[in-house]
DNA sequence: GCTAATGATTGGCT
DNA sequence: AGCCAATCATTAGC
């Protein structure tokens, strides 16, 4: 230390020192920097030197430096000093004292002690480093937008669960670490859930039964890749920041439709999709036939002009009906469009089996969700208290004279005095159909344009088990169809 | 300044 | 190792 003093003084006046007096200052801060005793007088000497500038060109000996002022007291010298220092490539710790000052000076005009998080952060934001200490800028912390985009496809498209062979691709491709990878989906699958949970109103026992919430994903069939990863793991249609995922088609991210709150509750089953089934309560849309089974294989959503506009007002929607009914629904719907209505007819498509009933009144689609694809066959009318809503077939664009549009249906909210929805605990037979509701179906009105149906859900049994073995009995229960 | 989103960490569990 | 919940620190958007 003495040697070092002497050294120094030796070297003023001659010019720019040596770099290895530079180093010997830089090393000799450090390994004193805890020594308060001797670190006083090393401090002073250097910032009193003549060759100060040099010197503290030096990480270590800026760093100890303006620490001791900092100790002192001396804030604002110690911030000048460190504006002042040209260290190469900057310091991290000198970044780290730039802030730790900064805090002090805000802790002491507050009066507080400690600062918060947020109020270091806004401190920072205040108060950025000089360039010199971090050349390259601060960075954000969150990964560029491309980078998460990327991600967010993946998961939304192909897996939230990706194998360590994949994520270690994502990293390569993303130039993230397989860490980072892993803990972006571990936090979107947690996210996606706790989404969920959040906008879930009331617990559905029966779709809770048998199925943890903490469940293993259920195994996806191998025709739908775009699934696998269960009910958190697709994204909003338009909610949040999120971007959307491929499922979705270009048209409808066009749609004014507002966003409807998410009420799911797949309770272990993590096959439905969930924007569809949100979706499908919303707007006009249609959607359009997609090959194969299962979800993946969804018919692309697409707006339709006119054409099938679901829940003529969402908000009076019960959002616990966002999904999975509603998504059956919409697969109903989807599935009745390539049929005609055919007495006693049978029609599979998207997994789902369709059986057209004649009778008198309006047409009941009775849901009942198994946990085994469904082959053939009918589910039995679910048992219970049916909840009911209430289909019209869509009355088109021109003011209700709309052109048939066979199996295309309108959600209809029922008429006063029902004040929330449409969820009226109502026998299992057929519900009667309000005053005000259009009315059974008469053979002459089907093939008018505004024949009304009426449909009756399960009381919670639909909800739980997966839409693979979905089974949609739809009853077509007004009259002969012509 | 507030709030929600985001990335990371920790500890427990299988 | 991989997943989870809880939590923290940071950040963006307003």
């Amino acid at each position: 230390m003495q040697s070092f003093l002497n050294l120094l003084r030796g070297s003023e006046g001659s010019g720019p020192p040596l770099a290895e007096l530079v180093t010997l200052a830089g090393r000799l801060c450090r390994d004193l920097q805890d020594d308060p005793a001797q670190v006083q007088p090393l401090v002073s000497a250097l910032l009193d030197s003549q060759l100060r500038l040099y010197l503290l060109d030096n990480a270590d000996v800026a760093l100890v430096c303006a620490r001791v002022l900092a100790q002192q007291e001396q804030h604002q010298d110690a911030c000048r000093l460190l504006e002042g220092c040209r260290v190469p490539g900057g310091s991290q710790e000198l970044v780290q004292l730039w802030n730790d000052i900064h805090y002090r000076l805000v802790m002491k005009r507050l009066g507080v002690a400690t600062l918060t998080p947020v109020q270091k952060f806004r401190c920072r934001k205040r108060n950025p480093p000089p360039p010199s200490l971090c050349p390259g800028g601060l960075k954000s912390r969150n990964f560029p937008r491309e980078v998460r985009q990327k991600l967010h496809d993946f998961a939304s498209g192909v897996s939230a669960n990706p194998s360590k062979a994949e994520r270690e691709r994502l990293a390569s491709e993303t130039s993230l670490s397989a860490e980072q990878v892993y803990n972006w989906f571990a936090n979107y699958r947690r996210r996606q859930r706790a989404l969920l949970q959040r906008a879930e109103p009331a617990p559905d026992v029966a779709a809770d039964a048998g199925a943890g919430a903490r469940g293993p994903v259920a195994p996806r069939p191998s025709s739908c890749p775009d699934l696998g990863s269960g009910r958190g793991d697709r994204p909003l249609w338009s909610g949040g920041r999120e971007e959307n995922g491929p499922v979705q088609s270009p048209e409808t991210t066009q749609e004014p439709w507002e966003p409807l709150a998410l009420s799911l509750d797949f309770s272990g089953d993590e096959t439905m999709p969930k924007p569809l089934a949100s979706r499908s309560l919303q707007g006009a849309e249609i959607y359009q036939e997609g090959p194969g089974h299962g979800p993946a294989s969804l018919p692309t959503v697409c707006p339709g002009s006119g054409l099938c506009p679901l829940a003529a007002s969402s908000d009076m929607l019960d959002p616990s009906l966002a999904a999975p009914e509603s998504w059956l629904m919409s697969l109903a719907l989807a599935s009745s469009k390539e049929v005609s209505f055919q007495t006693g007819q049978l029609v599979h498509g998207h997994g789902l089996d369709f059986m057209m009933r004649p009778a008198d009144a309006a047409v009941s689609v009775s849901i009942a969700a198994l946990s085994e694809p469904s082959p053939t066959g009918f589910a039995a009318p679910p048992s219970g208290n049916p909840q009911s809503m209430y289909l019209e077939e869509c009355p088109g664009t021109s003011g209700g004279q709309a052109e048939r549009q066979e199996g295309s249906f309108l959600v209809t909210q029922p008429p006063p005095p029902a004040p929330e929805f449409i969820l009226t605990q109502s026998p299992p037979e057929l519900t009667p159909a309000p005053s005000t509701f259009l009315g059974p179906v008469s053979a002459t009105e089907l093939s008018q344009p505004l024949p009304s149906s009426q449909v009756q859900w399960p009381d919670g049994q639909a909800s739980s088990d997966a839409f693979w073995g979905a089974r949609v009995l739809l009853e077509l229960s007004g009259g002969s169809l012509g």
